[in-house]
DNA sequence: AGATTTAAGGATCTTTTTATCCTTTTTAAA
DNA sequence: TTTAAAAAGGATAAAAAGATCCTTAAATCT
């Protein structure tokens, strides 16, 4: 369904958002060991996260990666977008360049409804309310 | 969502079957150009898919690809575990290794919807069904 | 039998994705 | 102000996916 990248990113920001919570802020070594993720790759993708301003670091001694309390209402399709684009929202199942309602492909009308529904979910999940259901539920990040 | 493999596989498939219901067999070359797909590697993909006794295929002049009356009821679902795998159905969305409903992912329950979803419509959807909407709708394969 | 057409299959190449390494920059603490 | 801790960023390597080429095998027609 995603990229590899955009498994770690996903992971890697409910992390941070879930220490958040907490008021921690994390390392990016606590971050590759907790979400259990090559760390330098992890570096990479945190790098395109804060780039785009979803999370925020902070070098030095007692830095890490936090997100700002405006940020925690970031949703996961923002995650997914900068990490592996919108084709997964946009394209077509077959991958056909051209295929809409108006000339669609054999199973055009099949996948948007699939499409719509990972769409939805993704708009409309935060950050902060996974963070939030992780602290009460105890789901599990790596393995 | 597929890999391009698996989108090429699907729509290779899909094109013979319609042309099967018109009790027409094509060529590897027919097909590539009717679906807009590399000629080479879509000869590997429907090797696969002639192993694996989706198609069938007739060596020698006025040969090609055909399917099998009865295989016209395989379903999509069919065709993409053996291109692709069924990590689609089966995978957890945040690439967990061990993630089920007992020891869940944050997004577990969320995603769970989803694949159901794209797996009933896959499990669903006959190669002859599909054939069918086809010749009635004239939906399209290329581009 | 020989020539031709078509798929099968092995080998190889290219591109993209995944991953690592090493140096530089920033910041805080001693 | 030196040292240490942390992220940033450039360069490169490894693996996987995507794609091509060429030879072989099978089937049909002449």
């Amino acid at each position: 369904m995603f990229s590899k990248s955009c498994e770690y990113g996903l992971r890697a920001v409910i992390f941070i958002a879930q220490q958040t919570t907490q008021n921690n802020k994390v390392s990016l070594g606590t971050i590759s060991e907790e979400i259990n993720s090559p760390q330098a790759f992890t570096a990479k993708i945190l790098q395109k996260l804060t780039r785009n301003d979803i999370v925020k670091s902070i070098k030095g001694p007692y830095g890490g990666f936090t997100i700002e309390k405006e940020k925690m209402n970031t949703k996961l399709s923002e995650v997914v977008s900068v990490l592996d684009g919108d084709s997964i929202y946009t394209g077509c199942g077959l991958g056909l360049k051209q295929c809409d309602a108006n000339s669609p492909c054999p199973l055009h009308f099949k996948f948007v409804e699939i499409r719509d529904s990972l769409r939805n979910m993704l708009e409309n999940t935060s950050l902060k309310s996974v963070a939030d259901d992780m602290t009460a539920d105890l789901t599990i990040l790596k393995r």
